[in-house]
DNA sequence: TAGGACTACAATGTATACAATTATTCGTCA
DNA sequence: TGACGAATAATTGTATACATTGTAGTCCTA
């Protein structure tokens, strides 16, 4: 709070246009205009230049053929693939992390996680949902950094950066899930899995579970879009779905 | 020939920039002056700026602190863990292709591809080595698209402009390790390997062939480097990695 | 009326001027 | 002599002016 982050221009474009993005702001392959985004996003041409290069890196954007750029239009099978992809890497984490055996000081960062995890869904009556959340988005940027390569860590949180690939993008919309509760269950018995395959050095099966657990969200997300499409409206980031 | 291609002067910051890095212009870490820069590749900062972003984005560069971009700076094992996963995400898409049915088309173009590297070995004495390279190339290419997704085809060809870890990266420079031919003839066994399976269906054995032909990769590249450093200074885009 | 070319306009790509930040050097004081 | 600090130089970040390229509309001609 108290340390007054000096925020650059073009950091701003790039959080603002990605916001606009998000929330759905343009329809999929709309022109981007750069004079018109400029002023809206209250900068000018240079640094809103820089956020759409930053932009087409992570996805959300593609350059046109023409020049400039258009708002990336995906469909339901490209997010899973985006989801099916970080699930891999994931597992390459996890898999080399307990080849290689992990940090003790970082392994018992994950058991405190794991923990407070356990608490936040201790009652199913009363979950502590936020508190899941954000514990959760800490376990798996553990996981990048389990393996002590920054190669795979930086590569590893670049695929959480693509449109809802990440493992808290559409977490908190998990209450339209119906058996939500069992979902949830299920996903921490994943994570204690697979940070104990790590602690004993089981590369395989911390592999092929961080892989299933992704799947598990993939399979949410499916299910949503698929049979649901009324109330995965409310998923952020779905805008970037073409409506077929 | 006759196409006379228009370029940009940021793609000719970019490819000019690329060059620089990769035959060792400057050390890692060093720090890049923009002016100086931008005079040295005849063009002005703005476009050094964008070709600075997009090299960041692969890895060349990295971001200093205090503003500014720094040459990466890579150890061996950096560059190993980048063709392990090279491997992943290529396996990846083999298993993808395999359980969701390529199409012909394209498995066609394998053959095609599969029958000209065997000819360009098919004499050990007298190998047609630059054939080899490009049809390998190719293949590799092939084995991007054949899932039919547009998500993992894009993912694969990021990783494969990570420093040194496409298949192609160091291949050239093969001449150097001992048993080369042997080593050349087993890849080409595993691309026949990864075509089949993929054909027949049998996700798992693509997915872990392909995994297997990445660590042939890896494993040259490491004797390389670690056994013979003195001959390893052929390889293009070594400059990155740290003497120690 | 359809097609083509020319013209005017709009949008992107590039260069440069300017502002803000960071590094450096020199001087002074302890 | 060493350390701190102010002044200054160097470098990056941002805005804007300019050049170039793409696009659309209209008018002329077949």
């Amino acid at each position: 709070m108290s340390k007054a982050e000096r925020v650059s221009q073009a950091e701003k474009a790039t959080i603002g246009l990605r916001s606009l993005i998000m929330e759905g702001a343009f329809h999929p392959n709309t022109r981007l205009r750069e004079v018109a985004l400029a002023e809206r996003l209250g900068t000018s041409r240079t640094p809103l230049r820089q956020a759409m290069d930053t932009l087409v890196a992570e996805g959300l954007l593609e350059r046109a053929e023409s020049g400039g750029c258009r708002v990336t239009s995906l469909d339901i099978d490209d997010i899973c693939d985006s989801i099916e992809l970080r699930g891999v890497i994931e597992g390459t984490a996890a898999r080399l992390a307990a080849e290689r055996g992990a940090d003790p000081e970082l392994l018992a960062q994950g058991e405190a996680l794991l923990e407070g995890l356990d608490r936040s869904v201790a009652e199913p009556a009363n979950i502590d949902f936020p508190t899941y959340v954000r514990l959760n988005g800490k376990f798996h940027n553990l996981l990048a950094k389990l393996p002590g390569s920054a190669v795979i860590q930086r590569e590893l949180e670049r695929v959480n950066r693509l449109p809802l690939a990440s493992p808290t993008a559409f977490l908190r919309e998990q209450d339209l899930v119906p058996d939500f509760m069992r979902s949830l269950i299920r996903a921490q018995g994943q994570h204690r899995a697979i940070l104990e395959a790590i602690r004993d050095g089981e590369g395989t099966r911390a592999e092929s579970v961080a892989r299933e657990h992704a799947r598990l969200a993939r399979n949410n997300f499916a299910f949503l879009t698929k049979a649901e499409p009324h109330l995965a409206t409310r998923i952020p980031g779905l805008a970037l779905v073409t409506s077929e």
